[in-house]
DNA sequence: GATTGATCATGG
DNA sequence: CCATGATCAATC
């Protein structure tokens, strides 16, 4: 069931998107063991401790430039990358992270100049075999999925997204919960529930609380990768 | 079993 | 602290 294409690990960014994704048929079939063994990167346990590790590890073969900056992982051509654990029938298994959410400074924000949009606009998704009754070692990484939401998947960013910032902007992030939002969801982001950000309270004043971050719920995600088998 | 809220590692 | 990469695990 291995790809015939031999694996390589990338020394530089792909130069456009055809060149992107032909590394990323690549690494279709292959196994988490086979992708570290070529990498030299040691299979941990679990991921417990690990949580980013595949993420890390598809980076080196795709050429994606490791870092902490609020930019897209192919910068130059306008994609991100995003691994995404699924089932055996290739349905998400956890929400998928997107960007910090802006907690002040947000008179005025637009979705047309939200990082969300911006993280979303061109996305390759990666799918990894994630049920834990699967050592990690023997998880296979799926076909990729280059997606950009449509006019209906861009709405319902659009709505979930204006009415969270809504709430952010009239003070009420910590009567926001995971709840709010179809397909997008606001939740914790924090290394700890010890880390606080500024943020504006219920009358305005300054508060503290958690980070959060933006997160597309499962169903979203599910629907996008759906389209992409059925099509 | 699915979901929400909490958490882990690393680098600047 | 904030950004990157996400999954864990208590609770519903």
């Amino acid at each position: 069931m291995n790809s015939p294409i031999p694996l390589s690990l990338a020394s530089h960014p792909p130069a456009d998107e055809r060149e992107l994704l032909r590394r990323a048929d690549a690494l279709a079939g292959y196994t988490l063991w086979e992708l570290s063994a070529q990498a030299g990167l040691p299979i941990p346990a679990n991921l417990k401790r690990d949580k980013g590790w595949i993420g890390v590890l598809l980076e080196r073969y795709l050429g994606a430039r490791a870092g902490s900056k609020p930019e897209q992982d192919f910068a130059a051509i306008g994609v991100e990358l995003k691994t995404i654990p699924v089932d055996s029938g290739g349905r998400p298994l956890e929400t998928t992270f997107v960007c910090v959410a802006p907690l002040t400074g947000n008179s005025g924000v637009t979705w047309e100049t939200s990082h969300v949009r911006y993280k979303l606009a061109r996305v390759l998704w990666i799918p990894v075999e994630g049920l834990r009754t699967i050592p990690l070692a023997r998880r296979r990484i799926g076909a990729p999925l280059l997606w950009s939401p449509n006019a209906e998947e861009e709405l319902q960013l659009r709505r979930d997204w204006e009415e969270l910032m809504d709430l952010i902007v009239l003070g009420k992030v910590e009567r926001i919960t995971a709840r709010h939002g179809e397909v997008l969801q606001l939740r914790p982001k924090a290394a700890n529930g010890r880390a606080l950000t500024a943020a504006v309270g219920e009358f305005g004043q300054q508060i503290l609380t958690l980070p959060r971050g933006f997160y597309l719920k499962k169903n979203f995600t599910a629907q996008l990768l759906a389209r992409h088998f059925l099509l």
